[in-house]
RNA sequence: CGGGGUGUAGCGCAGUCCGGUUAGCGCACCUGCUUUGGGAGCAGGUGGUCGUGAGUUCGAAUCCCACCACCCCGACCA
């Protein structure tokens, strides 16, 4: 049932030329004026939005509140905690000065050189040195804490090379950053959003991830620990989708920030932080679509389900759409989101392989024929078939049809990771697997070193050392020597 | 910052090697008629500082020089 989609490149052909394809065809998104920066289009910021509201929701029910700090923070503040700045110094935007003013020797404006700021701001690329400095003010006493805040923020990574939604120099996300009076506490913290964030992501993206640990080479600048999931992309490569952070006690005592606990004495206060970005868009597009354009999951679906009518007249026109209406009323009773393309200016072969390409989940068309026998033609996106149902119920039908597309592709997917997931023991064997792209479950002997090896040799990098997997110990397929569980290995993005 | 490539209509390209009418094609767009169950057909039409600047020449999209922008590959990364 494959149909040539106008200038949409084949998986097969060019795994990144079809992402780039269809991130522009399907309408998300498109590169800016502004080097690294992209446009967001209506469709793809709808998508964004559906995933803000349920996370919203989310951190709500887990007894989060949301606050905004500032967008610029002023250099000192980045240089208190030492592996912090050197993870984020390399790429920071910074302002230098305040005002501009013509160019006194032509047209056109310049920095005006009288305006230098006394310090010099960077523009975030993350919050945490800006919020610990805050949090310093807010907290004394136990009876200050917990203090359980998210932030739905852009950030600035100057990234030399960017990619639509995977790597943007600007980007949106959230970040969560709380504040505990034990570690115990802390820790517990950071691992329930690792479980929000996967039952994010399974549950209402359709996308499975791996809960784990990151290894000490791929944490995050400042923390302790980095719990992070992550996906597999259909052409094999792995895909960090959310991180969650475990401070310790690094930015408390950056910025001192100290209570007082129930025996009087002064502690530090310990920390989370914990983040998903535009990033996740990347990922819902490359688990899910296909060739022939874009699969949406329902609950992500800016429209849920497109109404096409078939008509040869005015009168037919009018007789369609006062069915369709009705259809439309009873869908939206059922809380679903239906759109009625009843455009004149578009053929339905052209809505068609437009709805296909922006993966609307569900299609219905309904013509003169439909109504005379009372049923409707109703098409999914996920397995690209057809079929004549009955009018009467269509609105329960279609509910259940919902429901079953968001458990096919997820299941899709899931069968997919399986089938790239292997267990592998030796070292040469690696060497060959890796090359296949997916998961490779590996013993490693836990050091930075071996790792590096691994790295330089193959491109592939730890990506988890898994939460849940098999903890059988082994030894390490590089060097021999004990290992007390498998790690996941892959190529990533 | 290294290596490669590309700049011609809104988009995709031809023309450049070998200078010479009015710079061309497809898509899109506009008008009209016929169409409408998988990206409609025909007819007519609109739209160009040929990336920028300076040169060679009677004459430059085409040749020379400089610059700029973007893309791909590497180093960096959620």
């Amino acid at each position: 049932m494959k149909k040539e989609i106008k200038e949409l490149t084949s998986r097969d052909v060019d795994y990144s030329q079809w992402y780039n394809d269809l991130v522009i065809k399907a309408d998300l998104a498109e590169n800016s004026a502004v080097r690294g920066c992209m446009v967001i289009k209506p469709y793809g910021y709808a998508i964004w939005e559906k995933m803000q509201a349920e996370l919203d929701r989310m951190f709500k029910e887990t007894g989060h509140v949301n606050a905004y700090f500032p967008l610029f923070i002023p250099k000192s503040f980045l240089s208190k905690e030492a592996e912090h700045v050197e993870g984020f110094a390399k790429e920071c935007a910074v302002v230098t000065h305040h005002r501009l003013k013509q160019d006194p020797d032509g047209l056109g404006l310049i920095v005006d050189p009288e305006a230098k700021l006394e310090e010099e701001l960077i523009v975030r690329p993350t919050s945490e040195t800006i919020i610990w400095n805050t949090y310093r003010n807010w907290i004394q006493s136990y009876r200050d804490l917990p203090i359980l805040i998210n932030q739905w923020a852009n950030v600035v990574r100057w990234e030399m090379r960017t990619r639509l939604f995977l790597r943007t120099a600007e980007f949106l996300w959230q970040e969560g950053h709380t504040a505990h009076a034990t570690e115990k506490e802390a820790i517990e913290e950071a691992e329930k959003m690792l479980h929000v964030y996967a039952d994010f992501a399974e549950n209402f993206m359709a996308v499975p991830v791996l809960r784990g640990l990151k290894s000490a080479s791929e944490r995050f600048a400042g923390a302790i620990e980095t719990y992070c999931i992550e996906a597999l992309m259909q052409d094999g490569k792995a895909l960090q989708a959310g991180t969650s952070h475990f401070l310790g006690q690094n930015f408390a005592k950056a910025f001192d920030v100290t209570f007082v606990n129930k025996e009087n004495q002064q502690e530090h206060v310990w920390a989370t932080s914990w983040g998903v970005s535009t990033r996740l868009m990347g990922a819902l597009i490359m688990t899910h679509s296909d060739d022939n354009g874009l699969v949406l999951p329902p609950n992500l679906a800016p429209y849920q389900v497109v109404i096409v009518p078939i008509y040869r007249n005015e009168e037919q026109f009018r007789a369609v759409s006062e069915k369709v209406n009705e259809i439309v009323t009873k869908l939206r009773a059922l809380g679903i989101s239906v759109k009625y393309d009843d455009n004149d200016q578009k053929k339905p072969g052209w809505k068609f392989a437009e709805y296909e390409l922006k993966g609307v989940p569900v299609r219905l068309a309904i013509g003169a024929r439909d109504l005379e026998n009372g049923t409707v033609e109703v098409a999914r996106r996920d397995t690209l078939t057809k079929e004549i149902v009955s009018m009467e119920g269509i609105e329960e039908y279609i509910q259940n049809l919902l429901k079953e597309i968001q458990a096919n592709i997820f299941q899709k997917a899931l069968d997919y990771r399986a089938s790239m997931t292997r267990e592998v023991d030796s070292y040469d064997e690696f060497k060959v697997e890796i090359e296949k792209g997916g998961f490779l479950l590996c013993h490693w002997d836990g050091t930075p070193e071996t790792e590096e090896k691994i790295k330089e040799e193959t491109k592939a990098t730890i990506r988890c050392i898994p939460l849940n997997g098999d903890k059988t110990p082994g030894v390490c397929m590089v060097t021999g020597k004990p290992s007390a569980q498998r790690v996941v290995f892959a190529r990533a993005y």
